[in-house]
DNA sequence: ACTAGAACCGACCGGTCAGTCGGTCGGTGA
DNA sequence: TCACCGACCGACTGACCGGTCGGTTCTAGT
């Protein structure tokens, strides 16, 4: 698998990944522990014992999706940090792709908060660090970045880079979509608030 | 219990408050599956019989667990929400009252956005409800005073409420602590970052 | 065509856990 | 002191689910 990346899959690799697709939309739409492996199998088009011709154990399969997801991700967003501009317009740009995501990516960022304590020791720790380098991690690049260059008053990098994280979350809601459309306004609320804050301009202005 | 709260509680309510009290921490500390009758039982010194005496099933003992939560911060963060004072004045009295609860409490908050994918129907609108009476509501209405009174800048108030409550949540981490350390600079780190954004002050003073 | 091995099947096993039920215990009122 | 009843007990059940394994089918190389 290493030596040989070029051509088509095997019919090994291809049905992992059928696997894995299937599991996608089933663990974002339930808890890990209300999966069960025939669903996943029955979803994917294969039965528990061809699931387990392929992976060693739930745990694993579901470690595979994430990781796999996030290694996705991750080269998304290394774009955005990057790319020249100032620390808005990456902050921006990052943002915008993770806004365009399709539903069911967005939404499986969350899944390593809601279900990180189900796991312990190696497979958490790799979860844990591939999620950080993935997203937290791109953010806090840019952030510092703008701290340096005066863009953003000193602070913790990293606390501010959750933060950013944490407002982009709420505008992911159904509920800000019906308020506030589509993903440029959206977009422009976040960054906006985490710039600017909720406190009326001085210069007073009207949008 | 409606017409008689005057005096002590009664063996079974003593009893039902024991097995809540001993539910809590567990389920804080684990996901809802992985929490069992009989651990909840055993924490509170009665067996699974007992415990089902009480309560015609495990999720009707987690709603109690939630509802009876919930009610108590609604009746902490509501004193906040009525005393005088500028609107970043009560967020500040709300949010100090959250950030000086146990930890045990403050962790208390967030299971319903692990957990809340696991109900269906009653339970799951009971939930969200009393949760968003609790909290976000009373956010909601101080921020809707500010917008009104000219401290905050024009916005939904709605999506306010839950953007401030997700930095909230980021100051709550244990990396936030070590470096903000207690609770008087994480409430000014929240209370800074959502009046006034990350961008450096024009008048450009230091802290 | 033959065959070796990979891919896949699905019945089954072992363990777990929510919920049950017949029974015991202790307090309370007559 | 005795009868009653709610509180509590704990062994048991039935269903579910992760994981196994012997067997079958497909495919690629010769």
């Amino acid at each position: 698998m290493t030596q040989d990346t070029t051509q088509t899959l095997t019919r090994s690799e291809a049905t992992s990944a059928r696997i894995i697709a299937a599991a996608r939309p089933l663990f974002v739409a339930k808890n890990y522990a209300d999966v069960t492996t025939d669903m996943i199998a029955g979803a994917a088009g294969v039965t528990k014992g061809g699931l387990y011709h392929h992976f060693p154990s739930k745990e694993s399969l579901y470690v595979s999706m994430m990781l796999d997801d996030f290694e996705r991700k991750h080269q998304l967003f290394k774009q955005s940090v990057a790319s020249p501009g100032t620390c808005r317009e990456r902050l921006a740009s990052l943002t915008r792709d993770f806004l365009e995501l399709p539903e069911e990516e967005r939404q499986l960022a969350r899944l390593v908060r809601r279900d990180i304590n189900i796991f312990t020791g190696d497979d958490r720790d790799r979860l844990v660090r591939a999620y950080q380098l993935a997203l937290p991690e791109q953010i806090e690049a840019i952030i510092r970045d703008g701290i340096k260059d005066g863009e953003l008053a000193p602070g913790d990098p990293r606390i501010l880079s959750w933060s950013f994280v944490a407002l982009v979350e709420v505008v992911v809601s159904q509920y800000a979509y019906e308020v506030l459309g589509d993903t440029s306004l959206r977009l422009d609320h976040v960054l906006d608030l985490f710039f600017d804050g909720a406190a009326p301009k001085p210069t007073g202005g009207t949008q």
